[in-house]
DNA sequence: TGGGTTTGATAAACCGGTATAGCTCCTGCA
DNA sequence: TGCAGGAGCTATACCGGTTTATCAAACCCA
């Protein structure tokens, strides 16, 4: 027999297909002792639950969504999607949970595919990253009542639960560093404005400015991509009075600006310090080696992935979690101000 | 009424359930002037199948997989992935078919993977990359009977349907040019060994060495990561008569290989030249940006989606699919040797 | 000893679709 | 006129689980 049913098990152990449903989900209704025989009849067969039509009779599915809205293009360079990905399912696997993933060009499609899932049945809950400043996604999520985490933005009211790590204190940590090492005009170059994540790390350094005695503090946002990173470092260097230091909110930026500092002529550390918001690879491989501010994504991912399905298995509960603090890896990019 | 089924919807059109069955699902049974109004009908009430119960009754779930097996430490970077997946996501799109990814760590519990996916019946087939030389996947999807399409490798006797791009052309290309350029002594440094497309490129390499007079061409393989290339490149660059150019299997590599250049004062293009045998943002980030050879990646995911999705309506169809030649893509890092 | 509760199990309904046997009516052709 | 055949549709079984109503037997305590 190639796929053998509960009915199966049933028939075989002699008792009814109920019976054998109670003992597979660890339910009452059975003694111990008839559990026990199922389970090792079930084992024997080596049965397996249908998805589809476990699916059907518990309205669950076993199944997580999450879509990612940006464009193909810029998405490979960064491991972080890679990273949390492997959390996230790593956080899945224990309940052997699947996951679906979607890249889509923008929001609209990414609402789109919420819609669908609900109406679909597809997904028990989805996980939401990028979360912008007056972010549609939620109040739709809200209106599908679809379970859902929020990546890194922390929830204000009537929000949803979320997973959060804090990205002022890392921001202050590197512009008080740099401050430290005796620079006085430092520059940000942000990523897109609309990002929850881009305000409070723009807000950070603009706190921090006065405190720290630095001259000029300029965030400036671009699109995330490397051309944009060039183009505003570009300016950045050109003028008469250049910062010492720069800090990028993304690696591809920051190798990006490194690239545009070699062509200039401007030394790095020597004349230009330069500060990486998000660790990878990419920051290992440059010459030199990038400082870099580097977060735990995949404990990230699988944080979000417990979250989720306390939330999927309570929907009421609100819960905010905060991981693990990032911490700043110096390597050869930073230096005294010359 | 929240989530209407058929049943509603006939009850509202005055049929049976089978109609609308017939109806949505385009297949003959009903009149035109029927199916058109049930059609109609689901419209407005907003109708969507619910994928499990279609799945229970139909055996099929809409869903395809696709498991990576890279730690994923070196997944990220590689903007291969994420254009392919892309790619999939845009050639199941059309008939609404859902994609389940998963990074896993080895080829032990990718297998276990398909199994669980095959037993549980969660999807409908899957598509595999990073082809192997005496692939034990392969055997694994026959024996489990799971559709299934594979990327990058074409298949002896005996094989699965696949998608596939000419690496050897490629490789001869690069070569050529190169020889062309007047470069005799040139390197290959190769990715793992036992993958498939790693023995396509240094057969090629070596096949073409004595046609384009080339006084050396080793092949030296690595495990693609970015550590191993560079301490290949340290030591070609050691040897008292080193290559005038290198080509590399992957960006990452090229990228580390060209750091290496750079701390051993060996100038790029002029005392060696570089090739990468992948192309993104990566080889542009560069300076100089790399030559490099640049493949549709999205346009493979998309052909590898479309295959699977025939395999899956005739499992016995056997489709390889050829798909468009790759291109060099000349940029600063290649030139004549001095 | 008897009435009420708990335990262990069963049979049947149900989830929302698909597949199929069978029925009715209409058409075409001999 | 009779009948084969097909179109159009209905009724119903079915997919493989979960859930609920029901029930018999065991148990409890006064």
């Amino acid at each position: 027999m190639a796929r053998p049913t509960i009915a199966d098990i049933a028939t075989r152990a002699g008792v009814s297909k109920g019976a054998v449903s109670f003992a597979l989900n660890g339910r009452p209704g059975v003694s111990d002792a008839t559990r026990e025989r199922i389970l090792k009849i079930a084992e024997q067969m080596s049965w397996r639950p249908h998805s589809a039509a476990r699916a059907l009779g518990a309205s669950r599915v076993d199944s997580v969504g999450m879509v990612i809205a940006r464009p193909a293009r810029t998405l490979g360079v960064e491991p972080f999607f890679a990273h949390l990905l492997s959390g996230v399912q790593s956080g899945l696997s224990a309940e052997s949970i699947s996951l679906q993933l979607l890249i889509v060009e923008d929001t609209a499609a990414e609402i789109e595919v919420y819609r669908r899932w609900a109406s679909e049945h597809r997904v028990d809950g989805v996980i939401l990253v990028d979360l912008t400043v007056k972010d549609p996604r939620i109040d739709e999520l809200r209106a599908l009542e679809l379970p859902a985490v929020v990546i890194g933005g922390r929830g204000g009211k009537g929000a949803l639960a979320s997973v959060w790590a804090d990205d002022r204190d890392a921001m202050l940590a590197i512009v008080e560093y740099l401050a430290a090492l005796g620079h006085r005009r430092i520059a940000h170059v942000a990523g897109t404005p609309n990002f929850q994540h881009t305000q409070r790390r723009i807000r950070a350094v603009r706190d921090a400015a006065p405190r720290l005695g630095l001259i000029d503090a300029p965030s400036l946002t671009t699109d995330f991509s490397d051309a944009e990173g060039a183009a505003i470092t570009r300016k950045l260097l050109s003028q008469p009075q250049r910062p010492t230091a720069i800090v990028y909110d993304s690696d591809v930026m920051a190798v990006a600006g490194l690239g545009v500092a070699m062509e200039m002529g401007v030394a790095v550390p020597g004349d230009l310090s330069i500060v990486a918001f998000d660790d990878s690879i990419l920051t290992q491989l440059m010459h030199p080696a990038l400082t870099a501010l580097s977060r735990d994504t995949f404990e990230f991912g699988r944080q979000a992935a417990e979250v989720l399905l306390e939330v999927i298995a309570e929907p009421d509960r609100m819960i905010n979690r905060r991981t693990a603090d990032p911490v700043l890896t110096v390597r050869e990019s930073t230096a005294p101000p010359s």
